[in-house]
DNA sequence: CAAATACATGAGAGCATGTTCATGTATTTG
DNA sequence: CAAATACATGAACATGCTCTCATGTATTTG
């Protein structure tokens, strides 16, 4: 480990220069940082991922998600449940079945988004 | 539980017209949303977001991302890690010490993205 | 009204992840 | 060459997450 200086974190020698340009600039915010860090967390699920695929076509209710993936009525529930919290899908009730949908288009962009680095 | 007619996955009673639509068009294959997910699930991290917004203006040596977070070295580099195998970030070594840079501008599309998702 | 259906949810098991600590490698300096 | 610097990495602990199981609620049907 660089045992340095200081305790609180190896603070720098190497070019102060730099570390002040980042000072005055700054990083994101410790708070932005976590929001946007559990945002991108309900992306980081294959189910999520394969539910968001689907609804890119069409709404479905829950129960035949859960038959496309081959997975419970339970899980996919609760994956819903994260989708919806980030607000990316919502819901619409019609009787006793509950169709859901893609909330905007900003799901898609990032899905596309990700395709095309990953095909590189 | 809603304990049907199967074991594997509460296979679908309620509407076989949507899950035969579903089937036909497909959802993301597993393997595609795994390798998906293990990418959304980098941006998914605090840590890595802020050196992201810190890398989105200029590149910097370990030793000051280390210090402008306020974190230990070793903490970065684990971190600074993940993001090179994810081809988020690409390096340049000087001397003793390891210059990082965004790899392209799809990190910043994707930041950008999802900054307007969560200021609406 | 009772049974069945469609979905939601709390608790817990099993697994993954981020940080710290200790150590290793490469480069520079005295 | 020896010490110091800049960074990388393995192990381990603490934490968080996804799924299963059991149960609860709302709606429809007989």
């Amino acid at each position: 480990m660089a045992k340095t200086t200081s305790k609180k974190a190896d603070e720098a020698i190497c070019s102060e220069r730099h570390a002040a340009t980042a000072a005055s600039i700054g990083p994101l915010a410790v708070d932005d940082a976590q929001r946007m860090g559990e945002f991108f967390n309900v992306l980081a699920d294959p189910t999520r991922l394969r539910l968001i695929s689907l609804l890119a076509a069409e709404e479905f209710c829950v129960c035949d998600l859960a038959s496309s993936l081959g997975m419970t009525d339970s899980a996919i529930s609760h994956q819903l449940r994260a989708l919806r919290a980030a607000r990316l899908v919502s819901y619409r009730k019609e009787g006793r079945q509950v169709f859901y949908r893609l909330h905007d288009h900003h799901v898609l962009d990032l899905y596309q988004t990700v395709r095309e680095h990953l095909d590189e």
